[in-house]
DNA sequence: GTAAAGTGCAACCTGTCGGTTGCGCAGAGT
DNA sequence: ACTCTGCGCAACCGACAGGTTGCACTTTAC
């Protein structure tokens, strides 16, 4: 959990999971060749998104190629809507304690007004 | 953007995420008290938590009084939709080139298998 | 077999983060 | 008026993150 929100929490990474969104794979010497850093912190920023689970490493030959596995985003995004569902279902409660009944509508999760 | 996951890249900031979506508000001192860390810690996640925009403070005589706003969730919850989204597409379009037609079902954002 | 491409590992540097302590200042109670 | 509570600001510290350079190692190409 820590380990995804960090990953996603710099803006080099955000961009290497755009770029392996749309290409199926890629090496670190690719992704590094259209960012303005070099290939070395491609490599460490890889390895943390290794470590978070969301991408995976496969050696192909003298190149390791990268591929997106967005699974611990769905376990990201559950923690963050069960905090808006939170807040949602007290302030409703708030609603329906000040101006009596019927004022119940929509229910859950509803993160912008 | 930034901001925001990196807020959420803390758990004691978690937490304080956590406990203000089922309290209304909380201070400062409140949150420190069933936190293992100091009340100028905690008066500090609040400012980056406020920074990125979930959090907006509100003085009221001689404390102040911090209240959860999960706008921002929302949006980066958006951008992690798209990521999904975009990686789901593209490995729908392979299997339909793969295996030939009728393999188009369900369509957006399903990150879990 | 030799050269080039691609990678991994280690060392190093700088900045920032999380946390603490100490102090000064404003509200609230007596 | 005096005190106590709660807050904010500043300084300080250890640790780690992001980035770089340098080098050694495998794999492909010629």
């Amino acid at each position: 959990m820590t380990d995804v929100f960090d990953a996603l929490a710099d803006p080099n990474r955000r961009y290497v999971l755009e770029a392996l969104s749309q290409r199926e794979t890629a090496t670190a010497t690719e992704l590094a060749a259209e960012m303005p850093v070099t290939r070395q912190a491609v490599a460490k920023h890889l390895a943390a998104l290794n470590e978070a689970g969301l991408v995976a490493s496969r050696r192909e030959g003298r190149e390791t190629r990268y591929e997106l596995t967005p699974g611990p985003l769905a376990s990201a995004m559950d923690w963050m809507a069960g905090v808006g569902a939170q807040w949602d279902t007290r302030l409703a409660r708030l609603h329906h304690h000040l101006s009596d009944g019927s004022q119940r509508r929509g229910g859950g999760a509803r993160l912008r007004e």
